[in-house]
DNA sequence: CTTGACCTGTGAGTAAGACACAAGTTTACG
DNA sequence: CGTAAACTTGTGTCTTACTCACAGGTCAAG
């Protein structure tokens, strides 16, 4: 199979088949042509990257994991370990979203019923200097 | 004052007040000895620009806004109308994020009571290959 | 034989800094 | 006064996971 009909058979782009491949992830042949041709294997291959990408993986963590299997070692072990700290990490980066909503959403409300004004030597827009982080609900160290 | 003193006094590193003066965001003067010196009102501009970060502005619409500034406009047209759009963005990624974070529990959860396998050449790691999406895809947090 | 659609590898661009490095400067101490 | 520690400087590279651009090779149709 040529990057094209690998790709669409998974439902994802050609570019990033060649991101793939240039990192060594899958090693597809050439043909005669000096076309790439991809394997069933290697869209086997493939397809566990896009999966291990849909559950947070990052693509050194499938590095890693695709050494361990390719050394004949089960990966298991390793992925359940990487997933428990990239869900950690998930949990972190999604409260932080609802902490940054949270602070948006507070700030178009204020400035709802605030006017617009013109610039000066210390404040740069009074809409932004002027949001109130206790509304908002910001802990201020020191 | 150096680079040291207001990266501590607006609590950030002086890295990133590098960066945002590499940027010609902030343009302090040159002490005597060639040191960078910032003002009191470069203090006030970095303090603009930490705050409109938190509020989810990206680097270059901070740009864009001190443009405008430093022409004599009032910024707070274009203010208003970004954050309409970055807010928006916010909401998307996080609804992708909670998306994702469902998945890696559910994988999680499946993974419990599976046992380690050894890789094929058509399977890498069967946890990944074999989570049941449909499974993924009504689960409900608890 | 030409046209146009496909393919190739490589190089650069993205966001927002973090980190490295060689070199100049200031401060403290013996 | 010498020097070593602890600062500072600019510049350049690294990160993620692709995405796009480019110059050129290959192939099927007319």
């Amino acid at each position: 199979m040529t990057v094209n009909e690998i790709a669409t058979s998974l439902a994802t782009t050609a570019d990033t088949v060649r991101y793939y491949t240039r990192l060594g992830l899958v090693t597809p042949g050439k043909s005669g042509n000096g076309y790439k041709s991809y394997s069933k294997s290697d869209q086997s291959r493939l397809r566990f990257i896009l999966s291990a990408r849909q559950l947070g993986f990052s693509v050194k963590d499938i590095t890693q994991i695709l050494q361990e299997a390719d050394h004949g070692k089960s990966a298991c072990p390793l992925v359940r370990k990487i997933i428990k700290a990239r869900l950690a990490e998930t949990e972190k980066q999604f409260q932080d979203m609802l902490q940054l909503r949270k602070r948006m959403k507070s700030a178009l409300k204020q400035w709802d019923v605030m006017a617009d004004k013109a610039p000066t030597s210390h404040m740069v827009c009074h809409l932004i200097e002027n949001v109130n982080s206790s509304d908002i609900g910001e802990v201020q160290d020191e």
